[in-house]
DNA sequence: CTAACTGCAAAGGTTTTGCAAGCGC
DNA sequence: GCGCTTGCAAAACCTTTGCAGTTAG
């Protein structure tokens, strides 16, 4: 078990995250603290992203539009994501928690959580046809 | 509107990703393909992956582990995934097809559809510790 | 013949990693 | 000072794409 250390590019990374309400990717996210820390780079965007999701501090999304996106919000809840603009919402519905346990009987194995993902179109795009 | 035509090497990716009950990556199966089809390429394989999604023939599956994972069954069902070895397996479970709706009410948009992915640790790894 | 398809290889996008220097404790 | 962390750059990994040759209709 290693020790963590303070650092202050992981405090900004997780402060901005914080901040956020788009789930950003790794990328956007660096953009975002080079405007604090112009000489941060992507790999230590990556290293802490890593870091604070082994915490639990922070969890990743894998929506399938190639890069991961990050929240920033660990309470379980569930994401809409746009296949036009590939933007990922927020959906706030209650959490489904009994249904670990309809999978348990009939998973080969133990279930531990879910993820889910609805995929549509949001209204900024219907809008914009 | 393209017009498909006949290819040994499309049918060739379809009976063997029906042939399997794995969900393979798109390695995993230009592996299994190659002994029928030495002389295919992976970028052959990535083609008609892609076209056969879009046609509906098969679903793609990105469940968090880098790779794009493939199903040839598209009714709709979920699936379970190992943390530990990264398997993904079917789960016989009844689709919530009420979920979308319930969906609905909270999306700042228009829902489609949804995936779920559940996780934990499968059979194999528990014994095998 | 024409348009779709292929193999090959190169390129593209995302994420990880090795290393030497820097910093927290 | 020790060891975690950083910046940089290279590498690894997965997927797409350009091109010239092949094949289905």
């Amino acid at each position: 078990m290693k020790t963590l250390k303070y650092s202050r590019q992981r405090e900004s990374i997780k402060t901005c995250l914080m901040a956020r309400h788009d789930h950003p990717t790794a990328d956007a996210l660096y953009t975002s603290i080079r405007e604090e820390f112009p000489n941060i780079s992507l790999g230590t965007v990556y290293r802490n992203l890593n870091l604070l999701v082994e915490l639990g501090e922070i969890q990743k999304l894998t929506c399938g539009d190639g890069a991961d996106h990050f929240d920033a919000d660990t309470s379980p809840h569930y994401h809409f994501v746009c296949r036009k603009c590939g933007q990922v919402y927020d959906l706030p519905m209650e959490p489904m928690d009994s249904i670990n346990h309809l999978a348990q009987k009939h998973a080969e194995g133990q279930v531990d959580s879910h993820k889910i993902y609805f995929y549509g179109t949001c209204n900024d795009c219907l809008e914009n046809n």
